[in-house]
DNA sequence: TAATCCACTTGCCATAAGGCAAGAAATGAA
DNA sequence: TTCATTTCTTGCCTTATGGCAAGTGGATTA
């Protein structure tokens, strides 16, 4: 499981207890539109994308949607509050692609999680990491323009853009998909 | 310590666990301006208001601020990444009015999350809540009017609004003084 | 092949927010 | 008290982005 060794970094992982994480995944595959969860339902479930793109949205108000983030091949896709507090998520985790995911369940997860110290110690590395970046996105929508934002998603993450319709992208910069295919436009001279 | 029993709330916590966390906090003041940790240091402690409001900023690249979160009374202050993956931090973390804080270096704290399952817990819980109010905010901030995000700020977090200057309040709301002002006039007919 | 559907583009105009600068009000220091 | 500094407000104009609606082109399906 190639995916695995790239995910599971962490100094105080050894090889066995490596070897123990990466069995306790098991395989699903997603097919495009399918979903990983849905608004409403209650985590149960800790997936690692193989292959293949997600897509995270929530609804707003007005029953728009907003793309809340991409989550490609080697990382992780969880709802952290519904998964680790129980209760319902107010997101929808879609492919975008056909996926191929590594799955473990929540009670296997957490046997894992309090058992080898390492793991715990990744996963709080990951969170931190998530927090990290979160914060680097919402820093970026204060001072950046939208066109800089486009840009960096551009450097950043090439393969969103690839995969992504433009609606999807639009949302998940702050704007429309409109004022997008304008700022394309000029960036194309 | 009340304080620290509205911090430490979680099922698997005992009363004498408890008891050892609070211990190992030392009690810290520091003076309107201050700083608990500033850009380029590398965090070595980990803070729990106990009085007054803690602001968190970014310089951007024009050298203006970004207040990036108001930390309050009974709320823990720390750059996750920095304290946990011992690198540098990119943000200043002040005292905006007197504070009062319990204080854990860094050493004694990683003693106790690995010793007391509760406290593991407790930590990811907070990551995670964490997590998502930055979620919400970075949403709120695609999907609500500056105006909107004001007064949901007003609702849910009136001392900031009492304790903070108009500028940094404006400046984690992601708009200019000069715009913040306007719309307080506006809500106020 | 025609009929849809979806993704994207474009034009026209509306609106929210910014930039700058002047000034008023409040706060703090000497 | 007076002076200086910071905080907040306001006016005038600019700019970025949105809203709507029409139109294009490609893909899928009947």
């Amino acid at each position: 499981m190639p995916v695995l060794q790239l995910i599971y970094q962490h100094p105080l992982l050894t090889p066995s207890q490596l070897e123990t994480i990466f069995e306790a995944h098991t395989l699903v595959d997603f097919k495009k539109g399918d979903y990983l969860l849905k608004k409403g339902q209650v985590s149960n479930s800790y997936f690692c994308i193989g292959e293949g793109m997600v897509r995270s949205y929530v609804h707003d108000f007005n029953g728009n949607d907003i793309t809340t983030g991409f989550i490609e091949k080697n990382e992780i896709a969880i709802d952290v509050i519904s998964l680790f507090h129980q209760v319902p998520t107010v997101e929808y985790f879609q492919a975008l692609t056909d996926c191929t995911c590594y799955v473990i369940d929540l009670d296997k997860f957490q046997v894992l999680y309090h058992s080898i110290k390492g793991f715990n110690e990744w996963g709080r590395a990951w969170m931190s990491k998530s927090l990290f970046q979160l914060k680097q996105r919402t820093i970026s929508m204060i001072t950046d323009s939208a066109s800089e934002r486009y840009k960096s998603l551009q450097e950043q993450h090439p393969r969103i853009l690839q995969q992504a319709p433009l609606k999807f992208i639009a949302s998940y910069l702050g704007i429309t998909d409109t004022s997008l295919s304008r700022i394309r436009k000029e960036l194309t001279r």
